[in-house]
DNA sequence: GGGGTCATGTAATAGGTTACATGATTCT
DNA sequence: AGAATCATGTAACCTATTACATGACCCC
């Protein structure tokens, strides 16, 4: 169902956002995708720019405006969104919106694999996962905090919030799978199946 | 803090884990691991099975053990777990359970730009993504319980579980959002700032 | 004015996916 | 026996990340 797109990197999406606002060079791009969004929502990592503008400009979803030169920087070249680029934008974004896409968190596979760990090591295992958890939700909400009493509207916080959601309700799993572990039943049954292995 | 692998690919832990019960070729490998996994905790591809063989056996974590010819299937060659390969699966998979890793997920992206949309608009897509989540936590509902009648134990579906808890509590957060959306001091906000555009 | 660091981009390399190839099995 | 499908791999093609390069600015 989700469509083939010319260029996946989310990274591309974003690059289609800022150039909604208006024309600029691939670093002015790069300076502002760094700055509004620490490498929260979508991997940064300048190459990867480069590399995503040849891709849309190639797909013609923006094009070259002018060749600046500042006559001491490097010659920079100014993007400028096409029709075909606002109506990529609008369509991948709505689209992102609408449909849950697969997604593979790393933790997925550990669990699928958990049986492999003795219980007592994955409870200590676990353990450390929880603090680590709290600690970045208490990141997250700090960092909420401080935006809302610099007047940052909530509609630019809608992601944090989501992250706080998720990362909430993966501490009650978390919370929950230890307590599970440490039943002398499966603790048994996994002696006997495992014996003692690594 | 997570440690640079010489091989990266989740794919590649589940090819440990399952040569860890026995010496198997690629093809077998395939098989088993499409259908214990039906696609769910890792993205399986036969190119990207073949590739990961081949980096692990240049990293010495798997080596060849013989190649059988059934005299009319092609060659093939089976694989075996040599010590370091445990020694990186435990090590990887404790680095896991242990350690949050950076996730990217594509909502995430989706949500940082919501602000482009307009609330209308987005009621509505968010609306359609709620209907999604919830046939998906359905179908993994029933999955989970016809495994768990089938005589599956809990921990070979704690996967499933942690899935489930991610989903209910993005519907939760969905539903939150669109209540807020639909308030009219953020309608009356956006097309102030936004005025007519798409 | 020379050493460090910032600004800016390109090129080399490694990673991953799709497309292709080829013999075997099965079905009618 | 010919068509369709399965089993099994390889190779070609993109994508993405790291490493490198080069000129400008800033600080003593």
């Amino acid at each position: 169902m989700a469509k083939r797109r010319k260029v996946a990197n989310p990274l591309a999406l974003a690059v289609l956002a800022f150039l909604l606002m208006e024309p600029m060079h691939p670093y002015e791009l790069g300076r502002r995708l760094q700055e509004t969004d620490k490498d929260r929502s979508f991997k940064y990592n300048r190459g990867s720019l480069y590399m995503v503008v040849k891709q849309l400009r190639k797909a013609g979803f923006i094009i070259e405006q002018e060749t600046v030169r500042d006559t001491q920087r490097p010659e920079r070249t100014v993007y400028a969104l096409t029709d075909e680029g606002r109506q990529e934008l609008y369509d991948w974004l709505r689209e992102l919106v609408a449909q849950p896409q697969e997604e593979y968190p790393h933790f997925g596979v550990a669990l699928s694999l958990l049986s492999v760990l003795s219980p007592i090591e994955a409870v200590e295992l676990l353990g450390r996962r929880l603090t680590a958890l709290t600690a970045e939700a208490d990141e997250i909400r700090a960092t909420v905090r401080s935006a809302t009493e610099a007047g940052v509207a909530w509609v630019f916080l809608v992601e944090e919030e989501y992250r706080l959601a998720v990362l909430d309700a993966e501490c009650r799993f978390v919370t929950g799978l230890v307590e599970s572990l440490k039943q002398p039943d499966y603790v048994r049954a996994w002696q006997e199946i495992f014996g003692r292995g690594t």
